[in-house]
DNA sequence: GTCTATATCATGATAGAC
DNA sequence: GTCTATCATGATATAGAC
């Protein structure tokens, strides 16, 4: 029942989030002690055990902020395709669009720490504990399962094995370019604001992604040496 | 001039390799400690300091006894394509066959590690520290050269912006595919020996990778809502 | 070349004053 | 809720016997 400000109660966390995405991102799980963070967050070193029990639970804190907005965005984008062409099949390339737009627009949130998240979560594909993984895999299924529903109903004449497959393909060519945007440096030689332009990185995935599902099924018979 | 056994002098050294390169692969480069890469490789402690120098130093040998030869091995596939066909137009595909198909043969070297490093490699595009993302660029730079200019030949109607980007786009499901085959619970569903299976995993990238490759320029006009 | 033993330091976590 | 101080552990690296 005290008069002060109640502001503190969820600005350390906050911070300690912010500056865990970025370290967790710059250096791995391992590699960025609590101590890195709690100084970048401007916090005790104590801190985080209190708010968030381990550093385990922080990685997942950290994940959980993310990446349920970003899925409840992706199953939302899926629905308005639904409701505005009832019993309609939808074309594969909204489909896509629907599927990349909301991972494309966090790469231009560089102040708010989207674009820290969004190379964090690439990384986490190859990198982390299985613990990390499960969790990751459990926060991603309930969009996965409704896109791969989409899919399968706009290609019914696709066999259900290369579908799933050109999936996993489209899947890996957007978590790539989202996380090594920065990093790879045969991208290094184009205009720098280009990288981080979620439009014109969404026409150009979409017209390769589109493409690539909708590639012939028999591969061209080619003439070998 | 002893009559010992001469065995031991490169063994060590290799034992070493073997056990960073998985251990890199499964806890990252900070996550593995040299006791648990030793304890692994039967080998002291002190060895590795004795035989690379410095952790460091043993992550860059992992990285070079491998990719060394396998962009030699890219570079030499491009050179008998352009051999066989002097003077002519390559088709595209064959270039991205030509590419993919040193790094899909190491998927299948399980026993031997190749399945291990081209794993490691995969993360290593997100994650490291600047000095091995310098050193993976280096090494890799002479087969994008040749690659990329190999592309622009055959490809001499599209931007050269709109071709780098492409090129990024493969490279980058080249990686995921390769660096995700165990991880991703999408592909859980499939026959597990199919995603170690090199030559119907090059059916499938080659074929999606084309159609991206030569997706049309302009995006198809979608009706919009 | 290989080993034991150890120096030096950083880590995650916690106890307890305030 | 936040701080200081500290514990127990495990890290890289090295010195020196064999």
């Amino acid at each position: 029942m005290s008069l002060r400000a109640v502001k503190p109660q969820h600005e350390t966390r906050t911070r300690i989030l912010d500056a865990a995405e970025e370290l967790f991102m710059q250096h791995g799980f391992e590699g960025a002690s609590m101590r890195m963070l709690t100084a970048k967050a401007g916090v005790n070193l104590a801190a985080v055990n209190y708010h968030f029990g381990s550093k385990h639970a922080l990685i997942e804190a950290v994940f959980r902020r993310r990446l349920d907005p970003m899925n409840v965005a992706r199953i939302a984008a899926l629905d308005r395709l639904e409701v505005d062409a009832p019993g309609r099949v939808l074309a594969p390339e909204s489909i896509i669009r629907a599927f990349i737009g909301p991972g494309l627009r966090m790469i231009e949130d560089a102040k708010g720490g989207g674009r820290n998240f969004i190379r964090l979560l690439g990384r986490t594909y190859t990198e982390p504990a299985k613990s990390i993984r499960a969790l990751i895999g459990h926060l991603y299924a309930p969009a996965m399962e409704r896109y791969k529903a989409a899919f399968e109903r706009a290609l019914p004449q696709m066999p259900r094995e290369e579908l799933v497959w050109r999936i996993y393909f489209m899947f890996g060519t957007l978590a790539y370019t989202l996380a090594a945007t920065d990093t790879v440096q045969l991208i290094a030689g184009c205009k720098p604001e280009d990288r981080y332009d979620a439009r014109l990185l969404e026409e150009r995935l979409a017209a390769f992604l589109t493409a690539g599902l909708n590639a012939p099924l028999k591969s061209t018979i080619r003439k070998a040496a």
